[in-house]
DNA sequence: CATAGTTTTTGACAAATGTCAGCATATAGT
DNA sequence: ACTATATGCTGACATTTGTCAAAAACTATG
C-alpha cells in the first residue's frame, strides 16, 4: 500500500515535487502544516523543510504593493545616507510640478501634528512650501504649543508673507503665534542693529532663537528665486552669493554646498533666525520637492539643520544620484 | 516626549500610514512583530492586526512562480473533473510538441516509482509514449515487480515494439518481465483463437489480465495514428471504426467517445489485453500529449480505465476547456 | 556487500504568531 | 456638557511555526 521508496523526489497527489505540493498546500491551500504534514505522510518538522526550500528556492514571492511601499524604500535610504532621524516620501501619482508640492505638502502636514509635543515652540519659516503645508495641517489642538516666525516679513507678490504662514501654522495647530513684527530686510544695517535691540524685537527674536523644533523648506540660488522676487535679495545680491559659492537658501539666508551661511552684503541688513540657532534641533523638518531644490536640500542637510524630511520620489531619487555621484 | 497623538494615521518613521510601516519592517526587513511593536511603541497584538489589515488591503501580495505551480492549478482542476486520484501537469517551457511530449514522458518516469509497491505487477502497453517513458525512467528497484506486456507485438517502422516498451521497461525497474510472444494482430479470427489457446500464451494473456496497475497512452484515430503506421490497422480498418464512432485507440482497441470499445473486424484477430480488464484499476496510468490526443483521453477517461494522468500544460487546458464546452 | 560519509527526516523543545474579551480613547447625538 | 456608540489597543492565553541534535535512509566507495 505504502510506496516503496519516495523520498522528496514526487509528490502523493500530483507528481510534482513534494517541495511544491507542499508549498501549494501552505500558500494556495491555506492548510497548516500539520494537515501538510499528515496528508504528506510526513513529520511537521519536514513540511517546515519543504517550505524553507521552496522559499529558498524562489517558489513563493511575496511582494509589497509597489504603490504603497516604493516610498518607504527611498525613505529608508535617505535615512541611511543623510543620517535622518526620519523622512517621508511621498508617491509620484499624476500630474506636474504643481501637484507634485501639493503632494509633499500634504504629507508634510499629515506628519507634522505627530512630531510635536505638549509645551513645544515650532519655529516656522517662510515660503510657498511652508505655506501649503500651514494650509493643508488639520485642525488639531497640542496643548500648550507655540508657533514662532523663524523670519520677519516682506512684501510677496505671491500672496504668502511670513506672518501668514506662523499664523496659518498656529492657527490650525491651535497654538499661540509669536510674530515677528519687523521686516526680513532692511535698507541699511545700522537701522537693522537698532530694531533688533528694541525691548519686543529683542523678546521676539529671543523666543525663537531658542525653538527646538522647526519647519522649513529649501530654497534655490536660481535668477526665478522667491528670495528675489519677494524682494529679499535683489538680482544682484543673489548673483554676488552665487559667486561666492551660495547653493541655496535656508530660512533667508544663502549657504554653499557645505550648508554653511555665506557672509555677504544682506546678513547685517536681516532680522530673522540665524542658521547657528537652527543647528542640532530636536525636530528641523525640511520640506521641499523639485529638481531645483535638490542641491539646496543636500547643502541643508550637510549644514546639519536637519533631522526630518518630507519629499515626492522623484526629488527623493535624484537628491541620492546626486549625493553617491 | 511622547507624541500628544498618534493612533494609527502616521507612523514614527516615515510618516506613513502606521500599517505600513509595520508591514515594511515584518516584510521587508523581516523583523518580528516584537521588534516592530517596541519600534512602534505599541503592543506586538496591535502589531498583529496591522499586518493583518496590510493583508486585508492588500499591500502585501504573495504569489507563487507561475511557472512551477501553474502546472499544480490545472493537476488540481483535472482531479476534481475527472474524479482521478491524482494528475502530474508538466510545465510548458520551450520547444514544440516534440519537447513537451518529453517532458511529459520524463515527469511520467519520474512519477511511476512512486505509484508501484513491492509485489506488483504492471501492465504497459505500446507506443511512442509509453515508450519515452520506459527509457526515462530512473533506474531503480522495486522488490518483487513484475511487468506484464499487454499487448502483441507488431513490425513498427518506429523502431519501438511492445517487447521493447515492456522490456525497457522492466529492466529500469528491475522487474520481471512477461513478454507476449505473438504478433499483436494475426490475418484471421481463427488462428487468433488458436494462438490464444496455446498454453504458453494463455498463461501470459491471463497473467497480464490481471494486473492491479497500468500504464498505457491514448492513441488518436486519425489517419496518421500510429496504430496504421505500425500495420495492427489498415487504413481501411480505421476508416470504417471511426464511421463507427471510433475517438481513439487504447491498448489497440478503438473506443468511442464514452470509452467503450468497438466491435469490429479487428477484436477478433487481435492478442492482447481486453479493455475490460483496464476498468477499475488500482492505478490506470495515462500518459499523452498534444493536441491530437484530448478527444482519445477524454474518452479513455470516460471509460473508467483512468486514475492517474500525466499530461502538459497546454493539454490539460484542452481537455478541461473540451469537457466544459 | 560492508562501511564511511551524506542527506533527509524526525521528535522534543523554543519562539513567534494568532485570538479574544475587556479596557481606553475618540466620535456622535442629544 | 454628558451619555451612547464605535473604534482601536492591550494582556493573557492558544495555536502555529521554527530550531536543533539525533536517528534513519540513502550514496559512494573500497
Amino acid at each position: 500500500m505504502a510506496p516503496t521508496t519516495r523520498r522528496r523526489t514526487v509528490g502523493q497527489v500530483s507528481g510534482e515535487s513534494i517541495v511544491i505540493e507542499a508549498a501549494w498546500m501552505y500558500y494556495h491551500d491555506g492548510l497548516n502544516q500539520s494537515e501538510i504534514a499528515k496528508l504528506l505522510q510526513v513529520s511537521r518538522a519536514t513540511v517546515v523543510n519543504y517550505l524553507q526550500e521552496a522559499r529558498e528556492r524562489g517558489y513563493i514571492r511575496i511582494s509589497l504593493a509597489p504603490e504603497v511601499f516604493s516610498g518607504h524604500q527611498l525613505a529608508q535610504d535617505l535615512r541611511d545616507r543623510f543620517g535622518l532621524q526620519a523622512a517621508f516620501v511621498l508617491p509620484g501619482g499624476i500630474g506636474g510640478d504643481e501637484e507634485s508640492l501639493m503632494r509633499v505638502a500634504h504629507g508634510a502636514a499629515q506628519w507634522l501634528p505627530s512630531l510635536l509635543s505638549e509645551g513645544d515652540r515650532l519655529g516656522v519659516a517662510w515660503g510657498r512650501t511652508v505655506y501649503e503645508v500651514a494650509e493643508a495641517v488639520a485642525r488639531t489642538t497640542i496643548k500648550d504649543l507655540t508657533v514662532a516666525q523663524l523670519v520677519g516679513s516682506m512684501s510677496t507678490p505671491y500672496g504668502f508673507t511670513a506672518e501668514i504662514c506662523s499664523a496659518q501654522m498656529a492657527h490650525n495647530l491651535g497654538a499661540t503665534c509669536i510674530n515677528l513684527h519687523a521686516p526680513a530686510v532692511l535698507s541699511d544695517a545700522e537701522l537693522a542693529a537698532r530694531l533688533r535691540a528694541e525691548p519686543i524685537i529683542h523678546a521676539q527674536i529671543e523666543a525663537l532663537s531658542h525653538c527646538k523644533k522647526a519647519i522649513f523648506a529649501a530654497g534655490s540660488s536660481l535668477p526665478d528665486s522667491h528670495i528675489v522676487g519677494s524682494g529679499i535679495a535683489s538680482a544682484e545680491d543673489l548673483a554676488w552669493y552665487v559667486a561666492h559659492g551660495a547653493t541655496g537658501v535656508l530660512c533667508g539666508r544663502f549657504i554653499n554646498a557645505k550648508g554653511q551661511p555665506i557672509p555677504g552684503p544682506l546678513d547685517e541688513r536681516m532680522i530673522g533666525v540665524t542658521l547657528d540657532k537652527l543647528q542640532g534641533l530636536e525636530v528641523g523638518l525640511l520640506v521641499s520637492d523639485g529638481a531645483d531644490k535638490v542641491a539646496p536640500m543636500l547643502a541643508a542637510i550637510a549644514g546639519g539643520y536637519v533631522t526630518h524630511l518630507v519629499t515626492s520620489i522623484r526629488t527623493a531619487q535624484m537628491m541620492l544620484d546626486a549625493a553617491s555621484a
